[in-house]
DNA sequence: ACTGGCACTCTCGGTCAGCGAGTGCCAAGT
DNA sequence: ACTTGGCACTCGCTGACCGAGAGTGCCAGT
């Protein structure tokens, strides 16, 4: 019948369980949250809710402890997402201000998600899969080998030195040079990576005999890294968040950090997010299906340059933790980076 | 009297403490290790290390462990790094081989050396206070944009926008960048950082009114990536195994894990080595001036290219470790690493 | 449908005794 | 002058026990 009421049950063991980390009785919780009822009733409600698989009593005298179904029923039925102070979102703009590349946006960003959070703050590298090429350049070096510099439009720059096994030095050298510059730009520059790859390897067969080898020479070496920037990365902060919420997790923050060690499994969970790229996305405990991290929650969302959700951030915390403010500032923070993306894709 | 002997019991506790990592009394010892002597007479030993401060009782009726200064007698006087084996050998250089560029050789350093020694690894990226500029290009994006790349000699790329304030697009807009590329390479290509960072600062009056703007914007571009990229950096791997070894720091992990995210002094820590380039460093728990650190021993080594010790790397672990043995790997690996360095620095 | 009451169950903290490992010291042996 | 065996002593650790406190389930009453 109560249905309503035993939800209401439900949100006051999880925020009062938050807060203290110990199990919580249907005694104080009658006496926190001015319930109408006796603690009798809540009583009974606490059984329909341990029947239903949401709370659970760790022995049979202690209170009650919310499951990993009871906080996703919290987190989707019962809370809202807390908006942030303006103080907050000012510390945000302040702290992502002063980035000067990507590789500081993203440095930035991940330390401040996780002093933000007091959490492990997980942020992955922008996706490269829709990325383009900006510009090849390709500067001499020495007599024969030449420095082949990729520029992706997210502002990513990747380099490689190859032999080309020509004397480049000379003026004949320098026309090599210039000519393959244009004509590996022509195909290439504005053009995503997958086309890139494919027309770069057509461009080797249209190349006169004698400087083939050359050509080739190149066009490997940035297939190379063409597939090597597409694979992508993670960058973590807060480990040390870990242990202070150490009580937690018994024995199992040594799982954790392990698989925090795990930057590819690490991504295939980030890559999961829900349907909807403009809401947060939660994982509770067991939902993970990655081991060490069950006893974990992760709060993601995606970010990006335009309507494109190139990457995720998120915090990676207990799962006793307070989702309302986290998924704030998950939230907050993906969309300010999404933010400073745009006005840098700018053009 | 018999010195020798008192320094043969300390070197024994110090083998048994490792490894069992519990007290360890007269009686197991003289079990353990047939030195020659009854139980009574290393008490007596026991009795004068003690009062020489190198070992120290936790409780009246426990056994010995060793004190920050017995390991560092130990390791001084007592332990010789030991060879590693022609398999491990293989391991390194199997490992380092495929490495693309140095990010990816950093990396695949830091977890090689988590691996190998089962603890913290801490690899500074090659210090590049010596560093020289290869070569500056300058790429036009959008109208009045210019994407601004710094090749520094030891492979590193830096990269900025600025917003030059004029057409880039027409055929003047291609003259102006093409001026500023050669005379900017003029003054600043081969050169060290410091002097570039000068004689760019020069360039700007000596060019015409009317592109001394956008000279003067790129310069000033310039001067900042020189100092970022001259900022060092470290990357950490295998926190993970401050776990494992949980036994040997009751409740310091999470004040270790703080100390390591501080990249800053991590650097410092680094930055002080001993005198000898050649020689691995040990700075044994107390020794270590970090707050957070101090239960902490770091074996650390330098490495770089050529004769120049441009970065150190090391492993963090237990004052409790295997010395000779961590000494080992982190000497092979920073000698590894060296080679590579050597190799691709050849032109 | 809610409530008060009651018996019951567990965990937690404290105390206490026994055990075992290890020490320090002394007197005797080489 | 060292070394050694012996012995009394000190502690920490473990397990048992106990009482207190918190919380539960259930039942009967409103």
């Amino acid at each position: 019948m109560s249905e309503d009421r035993r939800l209401m049950v439900l949100r006051a063991i999880v925020q009062d369980y938050v807060h203290t980390s110990e199990p919580v009785g249907s005694k104080a919780l009658v006496e926190r949250h001015h319930l109408g009822v006796s603690a009798a009733t809540v009583r009974n409600d606490m059984a329909l809710l341990e029947e239903e698989g949401l709370i659970h009593a760790p022995h049979t005298s202690a209170g009650r402890v919310p499951t990993d179904a009871g906080y996703r029923v919290f987190v989707d039925r019962l809370s809202a997402v807390k908006p942030l102070s303006s103080g907050e979102r000012r510390a945000i703009s302040q702290f992502l201000e002063g980035a000067v590349d990507l590789d500081d946006v993203v440095d930035r960003t991940v330390r401040l998600l996780a002093s933000l959070t007091r959490q492990v703050a997980v942020v992955q590298y922008p996706s490269l899969t829709r990325s383009t090429v900006r510009h090849i350049e390709l500067v001499p070096m020495g007599s024969s080998h030449l420095m082949i510099v990729l520029i992706v439009n997210t502002g990513r720059v990747e380099q490689r030195v190859v032999d080309t096994g020509r004397v480049l030095s000379d003026a004949d050298g320098e026309a090599l040079v210039s000519s393959l510059r244009t004509r590996i730009n022509d195909v290439a520059a504005g053009v995503p990576f997958t086309v890139a790859a494919t027309q770069l390897r057509r461009l080797v067969d249209e190349t006169d005999e004698a400087d083939r080898a050359a050509m080739k020479a190149v066009v490997s070496a940035l297939g190379d890294a063409l597939v090597e920037e597409r694979e992508e990365r993670v960058v973590l902060a807060g480990q040390a968040n870990l242990a202070r919420a150490g009580a937690d997790f018994p024995r199992t923050i040594g799982p954790i950090l392990e698989a925090l060690e795990e930057h590819v499994t690490l991504l295939r969970l980030l890559g999961q997010l829900g349907d909807d790229p403009d809401l947060v996305s939660v994982r509770i405990g067991s939902e993970n299906p990655v081991t060490g991290l069950q006893s974990t929650s992760l709060v993601s969302m995606g970010y990006g340059s335009g309507s494109e959700r190139v990457a995720s951030l998120g915090v990676l915390g207990p799962t006793r933790m307070d989702y309302p403010t986290t998924m704030a500032s998950v939230r907050a923070v993906a969309r300010y980076v999404s933010e400073i993306l745009d006005d840098n894709a700018g053009t």
